[in-house]
DNA sequence: TAACATTTTTACCGTTTGGTCAAATCTCTT
DNA sequence: AAGAGATTTGACCAAACGGTAAAAATGTTA
């Protein structure tokens, strides 16, 4: 099973590309995109990535040497767009103004990349057959970097006590959980397909939870 | 596409079923659900299916007329399930009892059934081709049903204001996240695979999360 | 514009996959 | 034990799929 990591592991002629080139590569993976998250890695067939991209399949196999090296490039392509928004978290700032930027950040992110949070989805859902070696170096080193950050505000009672890296999961179930279940999301609201209204309330309710108390005067008497 | 709701649809002869039958069926299902959950719908073959069986591909078609008419089987039975825990929540109790339940009872369901959770996260992530209605109709319904007791607890003071609907999402996301993203969770946390020992800090989080306040003193300041 | 490199297409191939069919075997009842 | 019905199997098939080869067409550059 092929890995990637950030990375580029290039190592053979750096011929520049054309022009061609990079306009078709571009198309491709757009219509790639589209077609991975629609239906998964085993559901997308080279021949609609290929229609997708008003092209014929040999024409895409001269781009991609075949449909994992496709799929590879695009989630190469994704995780520093994962990444970005946990980057800023700053030990400088202020708790609330640092968690509150990241929720936000994460939720504009399931709002203007749907598709890539699917992929992304996916792909973890598969046992993350290509991604493991980010999850368990990168992620993981990024992740335990903010938790010490997080935990030092715990310690200077600028945050409730828990457990930081279990707060950063929680973030992203719920901000992802629009993108990746948006169809759930918008039956149970009784919304039409294209209809992406709910960020709003979305919004409203992600501060509430993790900036604000939910409960009312009984909270945490149990 | 074929869809499915909780109701079963057989109008056919109702011929009792052979105890083999019975046995065969609970195989096949079993076997379904691992291949399905690991790999996805387009990913699983019948041939997979019927070796983890250990059936004939054959033999296996001949108590299931196709491929989808086992996904859908799984799906169907697994619905309520998934509704179970939503059920519970009664007008009648403690908002925080309440809530609280729910929650520990999403986490354990997740704890205890990995598959299902990763089978019914597939099939949202595809669109939900098969339980649209679903989701239309008798989810919406519940959920409908319960936002109106937990708005009631909100305009009793004894919670938080906030979208009953978007309390609900958070829940379902953070609670399924943990089965659905096991693999993420576990390698950002360095874990082996088969570790779950994970849930307890989970438990806790959630807990503190939608229970307790979350953030010090400066929350909900800004 | 000639020569070269790049890009695109047509035709094709081997494998995998979902599914069928008819014969063979097994199970249960009488 | 025999017959009927239920179950299992081996052989097979058509379609879909990922991918290849080589020629044709196009673009680029001297």
């Amino acid at each position: 099973m092929a890995r990637i990591t950030t990375a580029s592991t290039r190592v053979e002629q750096p011929r520049s590309k054309t022009r061609i080139q990079q306009e078709n590569e571009k198309r491709i993976l757009l219509a790639a995109l589209e077609v991975f998250s629609q239906t998964g890695f085993h559901g997308a067939t080279l021949d609609r990535i290929a229609s997708a991209a008003e092209m014929s399949k040999p024409n895409l196999l001269y781009y991609f040497k075949n449909k994992e090296e496709i799929h590879i490039a695009l989630l190469t392509g994704l995780l520093d767009v994962w990444l970005a928004p946990l980057r800023e978290i700053s030990a400088a700032g202020d708790p609330v103004q640092e968690i509150g930027g990241y929720i936000r950040r994460k939720l504009e992110s399931s709002r203007e990349f749907p598709r890539e949070s699917r992929l992304f989805a996916n792909e973890i859902l598969a046992g993350a057959p290509h991604i493991g070696d980010f999850l368990q170096t990168e992620l993981k080193q990024l992740v335990d970097e903010k938790a010490k950050i997080l935990q030092r505000w715990i310690d200077d009672d600028r945050l409730a006590p828990c457990d930081p890296r279990h707060l950063l999961f929680a973030i992203w179930s719920t901000t992802q959980h629009y993108a990746d279940f948006s169809v759930q999301v918008r039956h149970v609201l009784g919304l039409s397909p294209g209809d992406k209204s709910y960020y709003t309330d979305a919004a409203q309710m992600l501060d509430t939870l993790f900036l604000g108390r939910l409960m009312g005067p009984t909270a945490g008497t149990n």
